[in-house]
RNA sequence: GGCGAGGUAGCUCAGUCGGUCAGAGCAUGCGGCUCAUAUCCGCAGUGUCGGGGGUUCAAUUCCCUCCCUCGCUACCA
């Protein structure tokens, strides 16, 4: 059985979780669940990075040890996960004792091998931040923040021979054009790499000035930077070099990180990985920023999309959905509550939870509510089988290679035909001529066409997926289905079976009305309370048509807040609640 | 400064080894259907494919040049 094993960068515990960490992780957990579909066994890492500089200074101004600031931070991001439907098989700490020791050992070992020498750093230091600036970082030439001239200083400290591995490097990436993806972001490192001479790294920090750190084995004198314990973290996790995780996942790992850390993952850690006698990893996947209204998210502009709040607002699957279906992968995307309420409208309600609602109510209406047999297959079947099967295959092939947006408007394009599929051929009419035969294929294909989109979006959107095979009198079994058979498999859907009435999966949401801006010195925001906003603008219901009563047109006045709209059946956990990842299989060991 | 990515319908983007390549979705307007969450289906558009020049029978697609946006230019993470 083929594995993957895919990892989010471990968070630094230097700030609270945001839309970009809550990105990363469901980018990670769509992928581990996506190969697990595949039939590959995977495993899912993620955690925190606790040591270094900007822990131990926030931690002093917090008046807390830094071990208890980061075991603070670090639950935050731990409970993230289960929030936005992800399940990762471990959680990683910098500070586990486990992690520490790898890292010595890996740091004894390149230092035995001799690849870590003691030599001496000259830098621009300014003791007001107590660390080193760059000549780039400097304004001219005095410090930014303190607007003081740094003293250059030199330093003894250890250093890591990364040089020696430039043209190893190059060459990799040249051979493997996956490791660095997408290619944009592999030029700039090539470019990079080829531009200059690659510089080795200073690998240590004295304890004068940084104690909160792992102690290199070879000098008590000293603790090791960050980025070299960080980075360790993904072999570590996997019992380096003896655990039976490191010998099943290793190499092959798909790392996940955001634009900003690129060079360190791109350089530091295979060569890293070289020297301590490792195969590098299989690939690097960089995605973009997430901006809000087109401006970069920060705590002062006061534009931090809290996840959490989508995430109880519109749900964990539209949320995802949207995160997925937005961002082309690589390029920054724009995140707003309007194009999320957009995409949550326009692809989830209209398309996909309309269709299941039809297609369900007509099953009942005709068949008393079971799956039809099919009869004689037309024309039209054929056609639409045949662009199904492209369209998964089209997901299949797009999401392998992180490009989820892709994948789901290849997707969708059944979706659509779905929908057209049925208005062309007008069961209704087919019911009212008794044809019955020609009505129970129609039914049929339409119905297995949606458990085929149900399974495909499983994992985009577990909760919904899962939901979506139940309505269709399919429990969702992980082992029971394959992914790459998907699009060619016909009549798993079988005949009798009964389904549910209707779907409601994706109610129509309104968008809340803009906030009125909290006074400037308003202490805290006031928790939501749910709010009453005017309909749309609605054509008056025709009159030959019966209203359901609660139809947003018979009140004046509608409720916008979440609880109104989602069907307690979203909210409740799916099957998925164990603590073993169920969807991983076998279940690998923790 | 150097290197790189990109500038295509109101919006988000796809596409072109030069010739049905001028596209999709959303938004807009009109029409149809009634199974459905007023949802769905069809039709209709608008675009000097960033500006200019060149090569060619033919360029949005190749070459040159200019303008604009963004990223990188190495040890905070």
């Amino acid at each position: 059985m083929s594995r993957f094993f895919v990892t989010t960068p471990i968070f630094y515990v230097n700030a609270k979780p945001h839309l970009g960490h809550a990105f990363t992780t469901i980018l990670a957990d769509s992928m581990a669940r996506f190969h697990s579909l595949m039939g590959e066994e995977s495993y899912f890492l993620t955690g925190t990075d606790e040591h270094g500089d900007k822990i131990a200074k926030a931690s002093e101004a917090a008046g807390q040890s830094p071990k208890e600031y980061a075991d603070q931070i670090s639950g935050l991001f731990r409970n993230l996960a289960p929030v936005l439907g992800a399940k990762p098989n471990q959680f990683i700490r910098t500070t586990d004792p486990e992690h520490i020791k790898c890292v010595q050992k890996v740091l004894q070992k390149v230092y035995e091998s001799g690849d870590i020498y003691f030599g001496e750093y000259g830098g621009h230091y300014c003791f007001g931040c107590e660390r080193f600036y760059t000549e780039k970082e400097l304004v001219d030439g005095m410090c930014p923040d303190h607007k003081t001239k740094p003293e250059y200083i030199a330093e003894k400290n250890y250093f890591f021979r990364m040089s020696k591995y430039q043209s190893w490097l190059i060459e990799h990436i040249n051979e493997h054009p996956e490791f660095i993806r997408p290619a944009r972001y592999r030029n700039e490192v090539l470019s990079l790499l080829e531009s200059g001479a690659l510089e080795d790294l200073c690998i240590s920090r004295p304890k004068s000035r940084l104690t909160w750190g792992i102690e290199l084995p070879f000098d008590p004198d000293f603790v090791c930077y960050v980025w070299f314990d960080a980075l360790l973290n993904y072999v570590s996790a996997l019992g380096y070099p003896r655990g039976d995780k490191f010998k099943k996942f290793w190499p092959a790992a798909n790392h996940i990180v955001a634009k900003d850390i690129l060079k360190p993952h791109a350089v530091f850690w295979p060569t890293m990985l070289k020297a301590a006698g490792m195969t590098p990893y299989q690939s690097l996947n960089v995605h973009g920023y997430w901006l809000v209204r087109d401006t970069k998210m920060s705590k002062s502009l006061g534009n931090v999309v809290e996840p959490k709040r989508m995430v109880d607002t519109y749900g964990a699957s539209a949320f995802r959905y949207f995160l997925l279906r937005e961002m082309a992968f690589g390029s920054d995307a724009s995140f707003t509550e309007e194009a999320l309420v957009g995409r949550l409208n326009a692809d989830l309600a209209n398309d996909l939870g309309n269709l299941f609602n039809r297609a369900l109510a007509m099953t009942h209406k005709y068949f008393e509510g079971k799956v039809p047999s099919p009869a004689e297959e037309f024309q039209e079947d054929a056609e639409l089988k045949h662009l199904g099967l492209e369209a998964m295959q089209g997901f299949q092939e797009n999401f392998a290679e992180f490009r989820t947006a892709r994948a789901l408007e290849s997707l969708w394009e059944l979706v659509r035909a779905l929908n057209k599929y049925i208005d062309q051929t007008a069961p209704w009419t087919l019911y009212k001529n008794k044809q019955m035969a020609r009505l129970g294929t129609v039914m049929y294909v339409v119905l297995e066409h949606m458990r085929k989109v149900a399974v495909h979006l499983w994992p985009v959107m577990p909760e919904a997926s899962v939901k979506m095979q139940e309505q269709l009198g399919m429990p969702f079994d992980l082992d029971k289905l394959s992914l790459p058979k998907e699009p060619e498999v016909w009549g798993v859907l079988e005949s009798g079976v009964a389904v549910a009435q209707t779907s409601n999966l994706f109610p129509r949401v309104e968008l809340p009305e803009p906030r009125p801006r909290p006074p400037r010195k308003a202490p805290r925001r006031r928790p939501r309370r749910p709010r009453l906003i005017k309909p749309s603008r609605r054509p008056p219901p025709r009159p030959d048509r019966p209203r359901i009563s609660n139809s947003p047109t018979s009140k004046s006045w509608i409720c916008a807040w979440a609880p109104c709209w989602r069907p307690p059946s979203i909210r409740t956990p799916t099957s998925c609640s164990s603590s073993r990842s169920p969807w991983a299989r076998p279940s690998p060991a923790r």
